[in-house]
DNA sequence: TTGATCTGAACAAACGATTGCCTTATGTTA
DNA sequence: TAACATAAGGCAATCGTTTGTTCAGATCAA
């Protein structure tokens, strides 16, 4: 076990209260330099620091914060969560990490228990669209950050990208390489960047004045095999879409492996356009062209709003919103991928 | 704030302990039915849970974990996250993630965060050989698994695979496809991985009467900047390697670009060995022949073996060690990508 | 000499829950 | 009716810090 303040006390002859304000460096006490450098030796010999418990309870602070995302294995949130560390452990918070797969009772159960042990705040990138779970967290007055995904517009405090736009730039991309039979790998109509990419999809559409073909639009959700599933339905169609905007890159993936059964060249027969950019992206072949979302900056950025809350009580729920980016990769021009260093392949 | 003990009290006009006493359903308990069903709809309408700070006070428990590890973006660690939680959330634990990156000084940091926060057990995957934090978590009798790494052999309870007989199971693999001039891109000595999985390759070529030509071992580190750089020194030598052993799958990535840099094919050229299965190892093209490491299983184990500590005062320092399994891809054997469906690219 | 002021700390009340022991009222037995 | 048992719940210490207040002695001004 640990030292204590009282067990420092009778060590050498003061009151713990007197420890506590020096070892705190409380600055309207006054002491003698003699023992106060009394204290300063026995706490550098002891290597005493204060039980966080006790302190959190009379301070009511657990110096905790806590990431609740669908899964860490997916390269997206690990780097969130890299972001949200790098922005805390600077200033003295842990982070707690919970995983909910997706399923709403197990992120309902997580916050309970997250709130029972009394973490500072909570981030959260696993929400869905009027999601339960947000709401009580405004209600309980726990400061709180949505990232990637909101719930009810505009009510919370928010980090994320324009995801209509990066949907639109995605789908305007391949209207602009010639396609005009865009299928779309769609999300579910219960998280917001499902509703919001297919919304820019369609606006680009109109915009460009093609007739959207409902049978082009397809729900696969966020994993690879939905992907899958999903293109395979699209490319038994009589009329094949010659494009394919994913929802995410691990749908977009999933299209690959089916392309790739059925013998269909990437990008020449099929163009593949996906959203997140993970590392995995420019790793396949072709590499993927997809929509940039600066997944570590979102979580410094939750951190700082979510900081603010805390430290300051500031309350504006502020949005932020970054500019989605396109990175053109070769799953849609031939030869993009500059990283195959054509000279050298030359010298074979 | 959440609603406490004494509020409740007053509101049903009983004393505090006895609606802990319901709550806690302590079976010493003698209550007349009344009172207690009054109680128990009163918990049941304010949905009361107990301040997790002040149990943990008196309780001398926090029901939190901590996970350290050098990255978890690095999927091998973001699997066993998952493993640790998956084990430790039905049993009431929140699990901390600490990143490392790699650096003992951070390490060192999170663990006296850590302990000042009183978390009821460390599971460390980030350790060195003859570590210090390690020593001083066993100083301080603080419940600890090692995961992967170890520091001092057999001191500490220790979740891993056996790493000298996967390094010698891929490089008898390497050899018996007649490679005689195989390469090792290796760990740093002071990580026992990187001892381990060298001893094992070096044992598996004397073994095989092959003598070891120590220009042909080169360390990289875990990482694919190192692989590379470990790679382009080898094969610029004017006697070069025709197989590389890395020492786990992000440097074997490196190996491929440099390999592809140069054009040189994989594996006609240059045969590739990673270790870890990643899952971006059968992503690659070709797929990466690499020794399997069951990332989410140590991670089930390693908490299986930390609340044993923690529930039941167990101190044997238990060692369980994984027999490693190599898995063939089409980076040594021509072919071996099954996933490829030969039939369907013969179609086009 | 006597207040007044200042020094250098000690005292004690929180923070919210848990738990061994105690109290009061009622019922039972001898 | 006195002694005792039991039911039903209250009391208070405790976990380890923090922090507003108090207090004893020394110093100082008048």
């Amino acid at each position: 076990m640990p030292i204590t303040l009282k067990q420092l006390a009778d060590r050498v002859g003061v009151h713990p209260s007197t420890i506590s304000r020096v070892a705190n460096n409380d600055p309207g006490l006054r002491i003698s330099p003699a023992t106060r450098s009394r204290i300063e030796a026995l706490l550098r010999e002891t290597e005493y620091r204060p039980n966080g418990i006790a302190r959190g309870l009379k301070l009511q602070q657990t110096l905790a914060l806590a990431v609740v995302i669908p899964d860490v294995t997916n390269p997206l949130f690990a780097a969130l969560f890299r972001g949200v560390e790098d922005g805390a452990s600077p200033r003295g918070y842990n982070v707690v990490l919970c995983n909910t797969d997706g399923s709403p009772d197990r992120q309902r159960l997580h916050l309970a228990s997250l709130t029972a042990r009394r973490v500072d705040g909570v981030i959260l990138a696993s929400t869905f669209l009027r999601d339960p779970s947000v709401r009580w967290l405004r209600q309980q007055r726990i400061p709180h950050v949505l990232v990637n995904r909101f719930s009810d517009d505009g009510l919370d405090p928010f980090v994320g990208s324009d995801d209509v736009m990066g949907a639109k730039v995605a789908t305007q991309h391949l209207y602009g390489l010639g396609h005009r039979r865009i299928a779309h790998l769609a999300g579910q109509p219960t998280v917001s960047t499902g509703v919001l990419r297919r919304r820019g999809y369609l606006a680009a559409l109109a915009e460009a004045g093609v007739k959207a073909d409902p049978e082009l639009v397809v729900e696969s959700g966020y994993v690879e095999d939905g992907g899958a599933r999903g293109t395979e339905r699209l490319l038994s169609m009589r009329d094949r879409p010659t494009a394919i905007f994913a929802v995410n890159d691990m749908a977009a993936v999933g299209a690959y492996s089916v392309a790739r059964r059925l013998g269909l060249r990437i990008p020449d027969d099929l163009a593949v356009v996906g959203y997140n950019n993970i590392p995995l992206a420019n790793r396949l072949i072709p590499g993927l062209t997809t929509v940039h979302v600066p997944a570590h900056e979102f979580g410094i950025m939750a951190t700082r709003l979510l900081l603010d809350q805390i430290e300051n009580g500031q309350r504006p729920a502020r949005q932020v919103v970054f500019q989605p980016e396109l990175v053109v990769r070769g799953s849609t021009v031939v030869g993009a991928d500059v990283e195959l260093a054509p000279a050298a392949l030359m010298r074979e």
